[in-house]
DNA sequence: CGCTTCGCTTGACATACTGTATGTTAATCT
DNA sequence: AGATTAACATACAGTATGTCAAGCGAAGCG
């Protein structure tokens, strides 16, 4: 016996679907302003579905948050540009990542902390990054590979963009453009 | 007439121990995680008062924790060391005052923002600051003057002290002299 | 001293949300 | 056909926020 699991089938889709609509919704109403005082109650009118069937999908209003955040992180808006020669390069490509998906939705981002009550859980973990930079002796003497992580780290958070990209007035590319001028200071100015 | 309006004397001083406990106890609960999930009952049982005596104070649970916050970004942990003549020893001091500030209680100041739902309200705008830099030509050319406030806003916001402080394991004065490296990126390299 | 004012307390109450339990319906798979 | 599962409705316990009414006690007033 396969342990009594049914095979769905055709109803795979429509358990997707209850998901994905679970999801939006949640998405929508804590990007809305309504993160901390969000009720299942109401995700549920929004999807269209009964209250009992998120406590079935998600388990408990936390669960569900939890999927909300886990989803919005996942989702990659670049390409993954890694894999370039020069770690300079793959630094620049990891400030601009980080600045288009901040910029993707930056109500929900904004919101999502309330929710999670979990810091952001360091999007894109780039941890070899500073190690290459390190390597190819492109730090800045007198910079440790912690210090190197740590100011990458807090660039590339969503509080800084969202201060400098001031409600869009500034768009993504600018900012990126004004993270990496900061970042200068870990890098070795020789070269 | 004065309203009718009774002179509390010597009570007043109870009132004040009263609404001291309240504000207390409410902001140790919130620093101690309980951020968004605090109750009002909680926060009366610990100051030892009644649950209806915090709404008579504070009108509603949002009144408390707006209290809280108020109160938290409202002392001033050094005595405001303005005035230096040099704009950019104006900076330096402003960092450091940041720094001290954010540490002085880093668990209260990461669960605040979950709980007032409106970002760091600026602690301390020195919108000034960048006109007196620009003003000494200590600006790096082609720095715009809301550039250079909105990066001073955003190295001093307690998102980057809190990523860079690691818990305790960077002092307070080596996030400030990190901040400064960064904030570097907008003076003028000359002099 | 009598009286009033005002902070604070107790108790009860209406409403809302979370999470669980029970049972039902309809669709799909074996 | 029979088993299985997603989704449904209803009801329930526990706790939260706010509100209302009545009363106590200390400090002020005449």
């Amino acid at each position: 016996m396969n342990g009594g699991r049914h095979d769905l089938g055709k109803r795979q889709a429509g358990v997707d679907r209850t998901r994905a609509a679970v999801l939006t919704a949640a998405r929508e109403l804590v990007a809305a302003g309504g993160g901390a005082s969000l009720s299942v109650g109401e995700v549920a009118r929004r999807a269209g579905v009964s209250r009992l069937t998120i406590y079935n999908r998600f388990g408990s209003r936390s669960g569900l948050l939890r999927a909300v955040a886990g989803q919005a992180h996942g989702r990659p808006v670049a390409p993954t540009t890694n894999g370039a020669e020069d770690p300079r390069e793959e630094l620049r490509n990891r400030v601009a990542a980080a600045c288009a998906m901040w910029a993707s939705d930056p109500a929900l981002f904004r919101a999502l902390p309330a929710v999670t009550s979990s810091g952001d859980p360091a999007v894109l973990k780039d941890r070899g990054l500073a190690e290459r930079l390190a390597a190819a002796d492109h730090l800045r003497p007198g910079c440790s590979l912690k210090e190197a992580e740590d100011v990458i780290g807090a660039l590339t958070s969503f509080g800084v963009f969202d201060r400098l990209h001031q409600d869009g007035r500034r768009s993504p590319a600018t900012v990126a453009d004004i993270l990496m001028r900061l970042a200068a200071a870990i890098l070795n100015p020789e070269s």
